[in-house]
DNA sequence: GAGTGGTCTAGACCACTGA
DNA sequence: CAGTGGTCTAGACCACTCA
């Protein structure tokens, strides 16, 4: 029989993809809003759930957006995100904005990469964004022991208190970082912050804080992975990286 | 009207995503097969749509892995793949393994990266493996001028020919390197290769290796999201990197 | 209130796996 | 071959946005 090319017919959703997928190439502009889901279902003589799953994978690759009660538009390119040289939490160039702290248990997981038992610690709540949107959020996770200039127990709340504890962590003296990245899907909170639908999907980056022989904090943030873009700085000679960081 | 705390009722499918979650937690083993979509959407009295959009979004996270014409199972912990300190490569530890190369005009983001306008570089396609299993593929653009001790138009093709551009790659000076890491979905020949379906998420890692003063190669890698977390490892003291690197 | 995308149903058939 | 997940249909109603 040869070489099989095309056993199979390709899926119409599938088909579809590939063809919005280069109507969007050449006639579209960003930003610029598609016709309907059930105009275009008609358009194309399909369902329109066989549609939307040729839309849902375009949106997953960034190349759409959907709005309830807004529409479909065309989506700009992803946006870079620095994570590797990512400063210190507390540095003056931190690109976080803290947003709330209190004390709590954290989940078993960072509780290991913390290595503190079943004591609470500082919960910071942390939102970045780029261009005044939000492109993530972050629970940042201080171990009292990192902090061990803040009174055990501050009646200043959210904010404010936020800031003293980052304060106390840019004294530490950072000796280096991990770092994880997965996909996740965004929880209802993450999703309210993000402007997103829960379950969207996400980029979930852990990060562990190391100064003076030990963990010195535990970050775990989630990236709206259809805007996003995460980088990671060069770590060598010769190229740029991004220079001093500007005050905003 | 005080606060709103379920104005609206969370939709079905998260509901389940809910219990089904929960459940997996504590009464199922990983690798446990569950019981087939049809019978699971009679059991939650719901329709067999709806109930797969719960497995989808638990796939999405690494809870579940589920292959046609065998059933639904519970899968294991997402393993830890090592990008940040990745070796150039062609170097010993290099963790990928050529299949194959040829020579080809790479697609016009990728040149705008190597800055080699309309010419055309050498393309190996590498996979990479973990027990056993590919994790990852990779086509890795290595322009002629990084490579002047290959004969211009050798006829060895394949693998021998990648291991070739690879070795006089690793003769190179390591300056360093640039990573951006994102969500894409898996082409045709990349699911193929990595076991899944098209379409299914994939994070997508570019690379970019520098040496004397240039680009020497850029390197776009395809993980399944599935199964794969990202890590980079520390860069600091106190922490253990991977040792040596095993002879395989 | 009109129009959008989001959720949901109850079917059907297909492609694939493994016994 | 029986049983699985994958694709597809033609509807319906809901939640949301904005004029």
């Amino acid at each position: 029989m040869g070489i099989r090319l095309q056993t199979v017919p390709e899926p119409k959703y599938r088909h579809l993809k590939t063809v919005i997928g280069e109507a969007l190439d050449h006639e579209f502009r960003v930003g610029e809003v598609l016709p309907n889901e059930r105009e275009l279902a008609a358009r194309f003589g399909v369902a329109r759930a066989t549609l939307r799953q040729a839309l849902e994978q375009l949106e997953l690759e960034g190349r759409l957006q959907r709005r309830r009660g807004v529409g479909t538009t065309v989506a700009p390119p992803r946006v870079g995100v620095e994570v590797g040289s990512e400063n210190w939490p507390g540095a003056p160039c931190d690109p976080w904005q803290a947003r709330d702290a209190h004390r709590a248990l954290p989940p078993t997981a960072v509780a290991e990469l913390l290595g503190t038992g079943d004591e609470p610690v500082h919960v910071l709540t942390r939102v970045r964004l780029d261009e005044a949107l939000p492109v993530a959020t972050e629970l940042l996770y201080v171990p009292a022991a990192s902090v061990p200039g803040l009174s055990a127990i501050d009646a200043a709340g959210g904010a404010a208190r936020a800031r003293a504890v980052l304060r106390e962590l840019g004294h530490l003296g950072p000796e280096g970082e991990d770092r994880a990245v997965e996909l996740g899907s965004a929880g209802a909170e993450d999703a309210r912050r993000l402007d997103r639908l829960p379950g969207s999907p996400v980029l979930l980056v852990t990060t562990r804080f190391f100064a003076e022989g030990a963990t010195a904090a535990v970050s775990v943030a989630t990236y709206r992975a259809d805007t996003c873009r995460l980088t990671f700085g060069a770590d060598g000679a010769g190229v740029e990286i991004a220079p001093a960081c500007q005050a905003s």
